[in-house]
DNA sequence: TCCCTGTATTGACAAATCTAAATGCAGGGT
DNA sequence: ACCCTGCATTTAGATTTGTCAATACAGGGA
C-alpha cells in the first residue's frame, strides 16, 4: 500500500532573505573581515594606504574589497587631499546582527 | 618638499579570519538562510522533502545547499527509512555570533 | 603648467559557485 | 527477487567572484 507520509509537513519559512544574504555575502571574505575588524578596532578612520601596506593584495584588489563593503553600506569613505579614509558605518554591527536574528527568530506564536 | 604622511599609521588586524569567513559564506545565500530559518522556526527536525516541495529548486540543488550547511556543521542529518531529516546544530547560532564578534571586537586595552 | 602620488575603475583571466540532468544508492513494499 | 521512492553524488554549463595589469582620475607640490 501507500507509504506513510514522512512527517507532519513542516512549514518552510517564506521570508525574503535576499537582502540579508547580500549583506552577509559582503562580509564573507577573510580580507573584508580583516578590514571590518581593523575599522572596528581603530574606532576611527583608517587610510586605504594602511590596507595596501599591510595586506598581501595589490592596490586595485584592496579597492575592490573596500567597494564591496561600501556598497553594502557597511563602511563610508572620505577623501581628504590625496588620501581616502574609511570608517565603519555606525549601524554596521546592528545590521549584521539583524540579518542573523532574521534567520534565527523563533516561530511566531499564533 | 615631501608630503606629510597620511595619518598616524593604523594597525591592521592580523587575526586569521578564514574560519569565520567560511562559516559566514555557508549562510550567505537566500535559500540556505531559508533552510536555517525553517529549522530554527521548527525547533525540530525537518524532512528534506519539505524543502524540495517548497523551494523553487530541483532536488539535487536542495541536496547541494544542505550539504554546504552540513559541512559547516550548522545542521545535522538523520536518515530514518527512506527519508532524511535535518536539524539545526545546537551551537549554530552561537558560532555565527562568535564569528561576528570576532570581527567587531574592540581594540584590546594595552 | 607639469609631474608625482594615492585611489578608483576597466579589462582579462582563473577559480569558485549555483543550477540542473543524469546517475547511484539506500530502504521499504510486494 | 524486483521495483519504487527519497536523497546523494557526479557531471556539465552558466554565472559570479577574486585577482592583477593597465589605465584613468583626483589632488598637491614645484
Amino acid at each position: 500500500m501507500s507509504m506513510q507520509r514522512c512527517c507532519p509537513p513542516a512549514k518552510v519559512v517564506e521570508t525574503d532573505f535576499e537582502p540579508a544574504a547580500a549583506l552577509l555575502k559582503a562580509i564573507a571574505d577573510p580580507y573584508r573581515l580583516t578590514m571590518l575588524a581593523t575599522l572596528a578596532s581603530a574606532e576611527d578612520e583608517v587610510c586605504v594606504c594602511d590596507f595596501t601596506d599591510a595586506l598581501p593584495l595589490n592596490q586595485p584588489t584592496v579597492s575592490h574589497h573596500l567597494r564591496i563593503l561600501r556598497e553594502a553600506l557597511l563602511v563610508t569613505s572620505d577623501r581628504r587631499g590625496t588620501w581616502v579614509y574609511y570608517r565603519l558605518a555606525a549601524d554596521a554591527r546592528a545590521r549584521l546582527n539583524d540579518a542573523l536574528a532574521l534567520a534565527f527568530q523563533k516561530k511566531v506564536p499564533a
